[in-house]
DNA sequence: TGTGCCGGGAC
DNA sequence: GTCCCGGCACA
């Protein structure tokens, strides 16, 4: 052994101790990029390095997945929302007078920001009704609905296939269509309330056959509003499910009430159930209280929904997995703001959480000392591929997700071949052996190696300076994690 | 057989 | 705590 240490140290230490010192210059000009990239690539995440504080890693998931670049925020203070691409992209679902009702709106109310919540008296209210014919005595709700239904029977009577054809409406049904297969799906996972509302149990749907549809749709809508769940959802089953014949196509249109209240995706089937939402969520009237000025006319719009576009983008949300049975997916573009309208519903989901994790890297050459442990159990960082994170499965089992209510400590990126895996393994198969029985059929604790090359292999034994110091110590390699 | 690295020892 | 290495498992 001691002839052995012989023969190895003399090597580092002339490349320590010599004047020139060449090699150990050379060895930090190799660990200095590396070290820099980590930085930068920290820099993303927090410019000042504090990659585990809770609140930064929200504020970047919110920034990433609210407006897509960071500069929209940081720019803007927070103020700038028009820009939000989350938003662009649900208003080309609207008519264009939908979106001119809209703009004219938002710099007056300014809805979602705190603390704006009642517009004042003096403030001139913009007159729309000459582009929307939107009457203004909609108090009581009940006629109102009335008038709505009635509205939607000519509409859907009257809509045939020759409407769909995009040649007649160019941005009409698949613009609409588009856009609202992503601004329902914010309210599948938001709504709390009204009459309509997209929740999870319509996408378990596929599995029950589609009831016979015998009463048309004039007759549906023109049932009492209480009902309209279930026409609803019978309608929608009826879309989704059913066969290609021509009544499908020609009822594929259906009008909708979304709340254009900044970043609320709210959207209802009947106009009372929207100016509910809106007294009760926005304007922060009493729920219980029929009384209505009309103030809440300015807060939603109309719009059409293509059933049939709407219905595939749904299948498409429709979960694969039966290890997916937690909660409803949430789709992080449209939680735009989540934080702060509704931060009960949206924070805590898996994608939502894990999708800017991959981003962080922590990555430093004594790191396997201290920070192991812990780092990796404590947040699921799958890409936000349901497949990926279920191949993992091992090492993100439910008892991970459900631990995750408090803001996130720390994060990396783990990926299946990666060193960190055996520690992780054994720290978890203490407390949770029954959980992590799937980890590896192998005995024994330790796991496959990783593809990456070590440092043994980059610089050789005769550069044995240059390796991180994990590498040195015959430990797992910091420098090349898989 | 070379390599990665766990577990443990020396300091 | 750092530093190092025996020895095992894997490719």
């Amino acid at each position: 052994m001691t002839s052995k240490r012989l023969l190895e140290q003399p090597r580092a230490g002339d490349s320590t101790r010599e004047g020139g010192e060449p090699v150990t210059g050379r060895a930090f000009k190799t660990h200095a990029p590396d070290e820099g990239a980590l930085r930068n690539s920290g820099k993303e995440i927090s410019p000042n390095g504090h990659y585990y504080t809770p609140t930064r890693e929200r504020h970047y998931i919110h920034k990433k997945f609210a407006c897509g670049r960071e500069e929209d925020e940081q720019s803007s203070g927070g103020v700038l929302k028009h820009g939000c691409p989350a938003n662009r992209l649900i208003l080309n679902g609207f008519r264009l007078q939908d979106q001119t009702h809209m703009e004219a709106r938002s710099p007056v109310r300014g809805p979602g920001e705190p603390g704006c919540r009642l517009p004042s008296p003096e403030t001139p209210r913009p007159h729309m009704s000459s582009i929307i014919p939107v009457p203004h005595d909609r108090r009581p709700s009940g006629l109102a609905d009335k008038e709505v239904m009635a509205a939607t029977v000519l509409t859907t009577l009257s809509t045939s296939p020759l409407v769909l054809n995009p040649s007649s409406s160019a941005s009409g049904a698949d613009l609409a269509g588009k856009g609202w297969k992503e601004s329902l799906s914010a309210s599948y996972s938001s709504s709390t309330s009204g009459n309509w509302s997209w929740d999870a149990s319509d996408q378990s749907v596929p599995s029950t056959p589609s009831p016979p549809l015998s009463n048309d749709a004039g007759k549906s809508f023109l049932l009492s509003s209480q009902s309209d769940d279930n026409i609803e959802e019978t309608e929608s089953t009826h879309f989704l499910f059913e066969d290609h014949i021509p009544r499908k196509r020609k009822n594929s249109m259906k009008v909708m009430f979304k709340c254009l209240w900044k970043n609320c995706e709210k959207v209802l089937s009947t106009s009372s159930g929207i100016q509910r939402h809106i007294r009760t969520v926005h304007l922060g009237r009493n729920g219980d209280s029929d009384y209505s000025d009309g103030e809440e006319d300015f807060y939603y719009s109309e719009i059409e929904v293509n059933m049939d576009t709407l219905s595939e983008g749904l299948s498409n949300l429709t979960p694969t997995s039966p290890t997916t049975s937690g909660p409803p997916p949430v789709f992080p573009i449209l939680t735009c703001d989540a934080s702060r309208s509704e931060p009960a519903h949206m924070i805590h989901t898996p994608l939502s959480q894990s999708a800017p994790s991959a981003l962080c890297h922590i990555r430093t050459d004594h790191a396997y000392q201290a920070t192991t442990p812990v780092s990796i159990p404590s947040m699921p960082s799958d890409p936000p591929h349901s497949e990926d994170r279920i191949s993992v499965s091992w090492q993100s089992p439910p008892v991970i997700y459900k631990a995750l209510p408090g803001p996130m400590t720390q994060i990396r990126t783990v990926s299946i071949g990666e060193k960190r895996q055996p520690v992780n393994h054994t720290t978890v198969s203490k407390t949770h052996a029954s959980t992590t029985s799937t980890s590896k059929p192998t005995t024994g604790t330790r796991k496959p190696r990783g593809e990456a090359k070590k440092c043994r292999k980059v610089y050789g034994m005769e550069k044995r300076d240059l390796w991180c110091t994990a590498c040195r110590w015959k430990k797992a390699c910091q420098r090349f994690t898989d």
